[in-house]
RNA sequence: GGCCCCAUCGUCUAGUCGGGUCCAGGACAUCGGCCUUUCACGCCGACGACGCGGGUUCAAAUCCCGCUGGGGUCACCA
């Protein structure tokens, strides 16, 4: 090592004298992955930290499985989480083409130099041979290597096969004595007994270099000085240093990243858990909060702070800090996170947001507030958006809570549903939001809460009976605002639906008053029952005994 | 199975490098309570972990060894 490349550290990681160079390297095979983003945010922030360039390089060497529509989707998704790299397939850079596909020749070229230099070998090997070794292999209890047949063969001869169009790969000439040590910048030297690792194939029968070649020769020629990458890539790193040693080129530093897993532990996968990035964009997570999320998978701030920006994680990088125990994808905590995001939104950008999200500017600031703090993702507004759209809602499961009066009469243990009185109260309400000049939560406020001392009934029953005349549920967003956001029109036909139903119901109220009794009777038992439960030190069953 | 990595509450983690202030701190989830026009938000509280066994040491979650457990990897896929 040259007095020039004289590594420091920055908190134990070794940095290169040159610019800090790294990259994240899809491949675009399917949907935009969520580990993607997850080693994308870790690469990009080690850049920015550094001042270093951050490089999107699309590995589309496998031709079978790649598409233009997933390279797409994944740009435009990493792009979505606000990963915006600095070089890459669409935006240029000084050391393209980012894209493998449009690299070809440079592989090949690649290839022949390790042949010439006897650190690779062309293999004629089939197929079917390959099979059958492998069998004879695994009924023996052994590990698939390859068995090294063409390993011996005449470079000359070879050469000779190839010319006249003999099919055949290049595998890499992996040394059989001695140990590879994978220098991985947070768990030290990892030891590898170089028998055991196999001659790779570096260039397929079709002319496309495999992984191993083609990241090695990228990373070199594009000047990457850290690979940050996932775990599952370590067993495969002695390959790379052998071809970095076989080159004469000087490897970059290593760090691994933890697996992100399932809720089992297994590595994360789509059967397991939602895996799409696009799941999270359509689900309403926000693309700060989703990468804030990410940000405390295998890690955690230095001040343990939970929620901070992409901004503040850069400022505080420091990968020493990386957890390699596999992090579990826990979407509860993704949903708690974006909760937060949410309410700390300013009421402007919060409606944008929904607005944007529901792609409907008038309901977007309508449901904004009403659902702020009632959302967890931006979909949840669509609970929201059903309470102040349409003419009617339905009540039904809920009509008990219609009756205004009921409540107060519990005292004397029997339910009293009072039709007419209920009905009072709601033509009352009527008239004076009729009457009222503006229609407002102030106003609405004060005209509900004359209808109540009007009604002689308390409070919570009075606006109980109003919000599920318009909500058509109890548990619902604040009254006055729903009636506001509702707008008076709409308001008055929900609430005039009901005072006509109370009127086309007194017939029934009979019934309902019995059904209502055996119900109280039915609860009275129980609270008996709990307290004999108490006495004895056993536990409640509602199960038992009915 | 071979090889490799890892190991603190159910989950994400702090603490581990530089042993003592840790009978282990925070967050999510769960369960109570408060607030309150309901739900939610918010606030307060409860439950809950150093996998096991050896060793080193005056002292170990922290260092060493073994075991167990989990994961990854063993393709002309990345």
């Amino acid at each position: 090592m040259t007095p020039a490349e004289t590594p420091n550290t920055s908190a134990g990681i070794p940095i290169p004298r040159r610019p800090v160079r790294v990259r994240i390297a899809p491949s675009p095979t399917g949907e935009p992955h969520v580990g993607t983003a997850y080693i994308a945010l870790f690469n990009l922030a080690f850049a920015r930290k550094h001042q270093g360039q951050f490089i999107l390089r699309i590995e589309d060497t496998d031709q079978k499985r790649s598409t233009p529509q997933s390279e797409a989707a994944i740009l435009k998704s990493l792009r979505w989480c606000g990963l915006q790299w600095d070089e890459g397939p669409d935006v240029g850079g000084p050391v393209g083409p980012y894209r493998q596909s449009e690299r070809s020749e440079l592989y090949q070229t690649h290839a022949q130099q390790l042949i010439n230099s006897g650190r690779a070998y062309r293999c004629f090997c089939s197929a079917q041979r390959l099979d059958e070794v492998r069998a004879a292999q695994r009924a023996a209890g052994q590990d698939w290597r390859y068995d090294g047949h063409c390993r011996g063969l005449d470079p000359a001869v070879g050469a000779e096969r190839a010319t006249n169009g003999e099919t055949h790969v290049i595998r890499l000439k992996m040394p059989t004595s001695g140990e590879t040590i994978v220098p991985d910048a947070l768990r030290g030297g990892v030891r590898y007994e170089n028998h055991r690792v196999d001659d790779q194939i570096l260039l397929k029968s079709d002319g496309l270099p495999t992984y191993h070649l083609a990241n090695v020769v990228d990373d070199h020629l594009m000047a990457i000085t850290h690979v940050i990458r996932a775990e599952e890539w370590i067993n495969s790193t002695p390959k790379h240093i052998e071809l970095y040693d076989a080159f004469g080129w000087e490897p970059p530093v290593f760090i691994h990243m933890p697996l992100l897993r399932n809720a089992d532990k297994s590595k994360i996968s789509k059967r397991k858990n939602p895996v799409s990035l696009d799941y999270y964009r359509r689900s309403g997570i926000l693309p700060e909060a989703f990468v804030n999320f990410l940000g405390h998978l295998g890690y955690s701030m230095p001040d343990e702070r939970e929620v901070f920006t992409l901004e503040e994680f850069i400022e505080a990088l420091d990968l020493t800090r990386i957890s390699l125990g596999g992090p579990v994808f826990d979407l509860d905590k993704l949903s708690h996170i974006n909760g937060l995001h949410i309410r700390a939104l300013s009421p402007t950008t919060l409606s944008q947001r929904v607005a944007a999200f529901c792609n409907d500017d008038e309901l977007g600031s309508l449901i904004a507030e009403l659902a702020r703090e009632r959302m967890d993702t931006l979909a949840d507004m669509l609970d929201i958006e059903s309470l102040i759209i349409g003419a009617e809602v339905d009540w039904t499961e809920h009509q008990g809570h219609l009756f205004v009066g009921a409540a107060s009469k519990r005292k004397n243990k029997s339910i009293v549903l009072d039709a007419k009185r209920s009905r009072a109260y709601f033509d009352d309400l009527i008239a004076r939001m009729e009457a009222l000049k503006e229609w407002n939560k102030e106003a609405i406020e004060t005209v509900l809460r004359e209808a109540v001392a009007k009604a002689n009934i308390q409070v919570g029953d009075g606006f109980m009976a109003v919000r599920v005349a318009i909500a058509g549920r109890p548990n619902a967003p604040g009254l006055f605002e729903t009636l506001e956001a509702l707008g008076r029109a709409l308001s008055l036909a929900r609430l005039r639906r009901v005072s006509n139903w109370l009127k086309g119901h007194s017939g029934q109220l009979a019934e309902r008053k019995q059904k209502l009794q055996r119900q109280l009777q039915q609860l009275e038992a129980w609270e008996a029952r709990i307290a004999l439960a108490k006495q004895a030190g056993g536990r409640f069953d509602p199960k038992e005994g009915q």
